[in-house]
RNA sequence: GCGCCUGUAGCUCAGCGGAUAGAGCGUCUGCCUCCGGAGCAGAAGGCCACAGGUUCGAGUCCUGUCAGGCGCGCCA
């Protein structure tokens, strides 16, 4: 909210420049966007921009002289949020605060409340981020967890930045191949051993205990009624069931986790409805299909994919890419903008859908992929090896039961999507400050711990609408330093929304939490910076409306990943 | 072989073309008659993989090389 009051008056300045004729800057011309910036060295002010080394070269005038030009042209006045400008260096304007503007900029965070840190640059777009989409034969893998978290964020910060989101699985339930009858052969087997017999999971087939699960919860509601079906029935009956059955795990798993989905979009129904086929018949009608050796073939490398696919095989029947397409063309129907949230090993299918969606006539900028890298778990330092087949998967679930859903989310959201991530099951139960989810909560919660004893001490705590507290009484450089920060977050969402990187805010969580927890302990050593001074009302009620502002914002950014934000922290063993 | 991602402190990682490259962990020194120590302060530790280029300015952009991960089905 600063650099946005910053950003305006140096832009109102830049044009009066050109107004004045004193840059030769062409009416029309479209200026470089203005940015500001904390410098890291303090000598430097509270904040700079580079617009005029931007500038300079556009205009053929030296840097400074353009930076010169400029701070002669900002108005400095009562109200502005400048107290000084200065030109240093290559030509960067360096700016200075006016005590009074951090004050007031604090008291409308905390009027905001939960709603500081929004914003609107989306103006309603629709944003369709469909993430985990996991196949129905499995429980939801602690890999799909990253995709979640990471999908279910990225939706978030769009909602926090005035976009509409909207979340989306798709189910691949439509699959007729071999994986999903083995899967079903398996799930029957499971269901008549719990029947007293003694069938035996196919070799090829599914042994994890999950399926036992799903077995369990068909004998429950329908009986033994398919004890005796002929396998040729059983199968494509308990491939039905079985998917239903796994698509019930998968969403409590994700419930627990925190994630609702808008919609669960069943690639079934696609096909059912004759969407496949009518984009099919839109591909072949724009000339961007053809017959080879029997089957119908996406010229893709016509638009960018290193080789042409097949939509519909010799036999008849279509490829996963027919119905992705299909699937594509209905989420454009429903959204401006596409995010999907892959994993690593999908990144090869980017091209191919692309071009798919450039055949059918679509502006592939409207989608965006979002490639996360894989997960690997270690426990006790060792990695833990995970494999459907293998039996040995740690599903979400488990993972939940060992670290909790906060920590869960934290880790997942903290590194990069670009990064594979180690996640150390060990850290993540730890209730230490190594643990960063704890040492980030556990600032909020000193927070709350502040107001309340200060209510216990009698103190009336203000609010954002209470202009009895005198904010100027805020001048420690402590205290300047997180007022900045605070003021920092619409910003932080505002970049990690648009740049689809969510871990962003992790970082600045933990930088807020570090500014916050160093203050507070100054007051342990320091009985004169303690934030409740009852020989102070005033400085009192100064310093209770930062801490107010500091649990805002970290609430707000804990809200936004999908962590809580506790009032108190319990320990395990209380 | 081709494509995508990655290479920054001992380890795990931040770093939208800007001023002296940051954080956590680990190591070493300190801090509880406390607004909850689930915390804080300080020290040490870097040819930003390598080589060229673009730029007033490159960890950041481009090209090449090397190393690691993932993917290259008429599977889903």
């Amino acid at each position: 909210m600063i650099k946005q009051q910053l950003i305006r008056v140096t832009v109102e300045a830049v044009q009066a420049c050109r107004a004045a004729g004193v840059l030769a800057l062409p009416e029309e011309a479209p200026l470089p966007p203005v940015e500001i910036d904390a410098p890291r060295d303090p000598r430097f002010g509270d904040y700079a921009t580079n617009v005029a080394m931007l500038l300079a070269p556009l205009i053929k005038t030296p840097p400074r002289q353009v930076a010169e030009s400029i701070v002669r042209s900002l108005r400095i006045e009562d109200g502005s949020p400048i107290r000084s400008a200065e030109v240093a260096g290559p030509g960067f304007i360096n700016f200075r605060l006016d005590p009074g503007f951090l004050g007031a900029a604090l008291r409308e965070m905390v009027r905001q409340g939960e709603d500081f840190g929004r914003s609107n640059v989306g103006r309603g777009e629709r944003v369709l981020v469909e993430f985990v989409s996991a196949n129905p034969n499995g429980p939801i893998t602690v890999a799909h967890g990253r995709g979640g978290a990471v999908g279910d964020a990225v939706a978030s910060l769009h909602d926090w930045t005035g976009y509409r989101a909207l979340r989306e699985f798709y189910i691949n339930d439509a699959t007729n191949s071999l994986q999903m009858q083995t899967f079903a052969r398996s799930v029957f087997a499971r269901y008549r051993q719990l029947l007293g017999h003694d069938d035996r999971v196919p070799e090829d087939g599914y042994p994890g205990e999950y399926l036992i699960d799903i077995a369990r919860a068909i004998l429950e509601r329908d009986g033994a009624r398919y004890e005796n079906l002929p396998p040729d029935e059983a199968v494509p009956l308990f491939q039905d069931l079985a998917t239903h059955g796994m698509q019930a795990q998968q969403e409590a798993a994700l419930g627990a986790f925190g994630i609702v989905f808008d919609t669960w979009y069943s690639e079934k129904t696609l096909h059912a409805a004759g969407a496949v086929e009518a984009t099919l018949a839109e591909l072949q009608q724009r000339g961007h299909a053809y017959e080879q050796a029997g089957a119908l073939w996406l010229r893709s490398t016509a638009f960018g994919d290193d080789k042409d696919r097949v939509l519909v095989r010799a036999d008849g029947s279509a490829t996963y890419i027919a119905g992705d397409l299909a699937y594509h063309r209905t989420k454009l129907e429903r959204a401006d903008r596409l995010i999907n949230v892959w994993g690593a090993d999908h990144h090869g299918y980017v091209g191919r859908t692309k071009a798919g969606l450039a055949a059918l006539g679509f502006d592939s900028d409207r989608l965006d992929i979002l490639i996360y890298q894989l997960v690997r778990l270690l426990k006790d330092g060792q990695e833990f090896k995970v494999g459907k087949r293998a039996g040995n998967i740690v599903t979400l679930e488990e993972l939940l039961e060992e670290v909790g859903k906060d920590a869960a989310r934290f880790f997942f959201l903290m590194r990069s999507a670009d990064t594979p991530l180690d996640f150390d099951m060990d850290l993540a139960k730890r209730q230490e400050k190594d643990n960063p989810v704890y040492y980030a909560q556990y600032a909020h919660a000193r927070c709350c711990s502040v107001v309340a004893r200060a209510r216990e001490a009698g103190v009336t705590v203000p609010g954002g609408d209470t202009p009895d507290t005198d904010l100027t009484l805020l001048t420690r450089p402590e205290e300047i330093a997180l007022i900045k920060k605070l003021a920092d977050l619409p910003e932080e969402v505002r970049q990690a929304a648009a740049g689809c990187t969510p871990h962003r805010i992790p970082r600045y969580v933990l930088d807020l939490a570090a500014l916050f927890h160093g203050y507070y302990d100054q007051g342990n050593r320091d009985a004169a910076l303690r934030f409740v001074r009852p020989d102070d009302p005033s400085l009192t009620r100064a310093r209770l409306l930062l801490v107010l502002g500091v649990r805002t914002v970290l609430a707000n950014a804990l809200t936004v990943l999908g962590v809580s934000a506790p009032e108190r922290m319990t320990r395990d063993d209380e």
